[in-house]
DNA sequence: ATTTTGTTGAATGAATATGTTTAACATGGC
DNA sequence: GCCATGTTAAACATATTCATTCAACAAAAT
């Protein structure tokens, strides 16, 4: 059992929370550290914790969003990937969204995020693509 | 590695997005157990879990946003008077939250408000400022 | 120049999470 | 009754996370 992290509310651990508050509130790593009885390091490492579960509770958030009120693009195995940006920018403009990234850009995101999905210019497994109402463009 | 969840991005495996995928569109237990090659009891608990990430995701969401939206803003000692419109304009800014008092305006209210924590311009003890999201200014 | 402050990487033990199987149970439709 | 559907609990192996320490480094403040 983790004591700290009562009934498994947040993906924040008491801890981390304790970290994440004294830092907003301007404390140093020096203090926290004496006032937990640890070391800055550690501090450090507690409060780097805490924003990476944070940045992930809103990417998750966003992604459920995504999948619940905005549109979902799927890419099927045999695409070419050059004719991926204007596949997204054709739902996109149907939608009225303007997509925040230009098309070598999004290639270049496709390629990052997928590598493993893709062989040289073709699309082997389906790939799904999710545009928000701000033009968000994220690999789910 | 977990070659499920890509990158760390958000609380959801890849078997848990696609579970909650499926289930949204009305895909049955026993129709995606198929799919994925298992049972419809696993399908069951794997949209288990996904739903459990997501509502703790949401709660993580709402946690942060109710420690930062409320904001505490801490006048240390030696500060000058005449900085800390600035200082509360800085973080309203980073919240995105609009004060509702001109500088000239917050200036009076803190000496009203402290006076017996300020001689001439200088901050003899700490002050503590709290903005609401309504961009509300209060000592506390 | 020294101290404070924040960061990073590697390593570690303990705690949690994940996906899985199997067996059982409840409910509603036909 | 029979079947499809959804749920639950126990148990398990594997994977991941958490807090921690220690050593080292860079930047900023004193």
């Amino acid at each position: 059992m983790n004591m700290f992290n009562m009934a498994d509310k947040t993906f924040l651990t008491k801890r981390q929370l304790e970290v994440f508050v004294r830092r907003e509130r301007g404390e140093t790593l020096a203090e926290i550290a004496r006032a937990l009885g640890t070391t800055r390091s550690n501090v450090c490492a507690i409060e780097r914790a805490a924003r990476k579960n944070i940045e992930r509770a809103y990417r998750t958030v966003r992604l459920v969003e995504s999948l619940l009120y905005e549109s979902v693009i799927i890419i099927s195995p045999g695409t070419d990937l050059y004719d991926i940006p204007g596949l997204i920018y054709r739902r996109a403009d149907e939608l009225g969204i303007k997509v925040r990234m230009s098309g070598p850009m999004l290639l270049r995101f496709i390629v990052e995020q997928c590598a493993e999905r893709l062989r040289n210019r073709e699309v082997l497994r389906e790939i799904s693509v999710a545009i928000d109402s701000d033009g968000n463009v994220s690999i789910l």
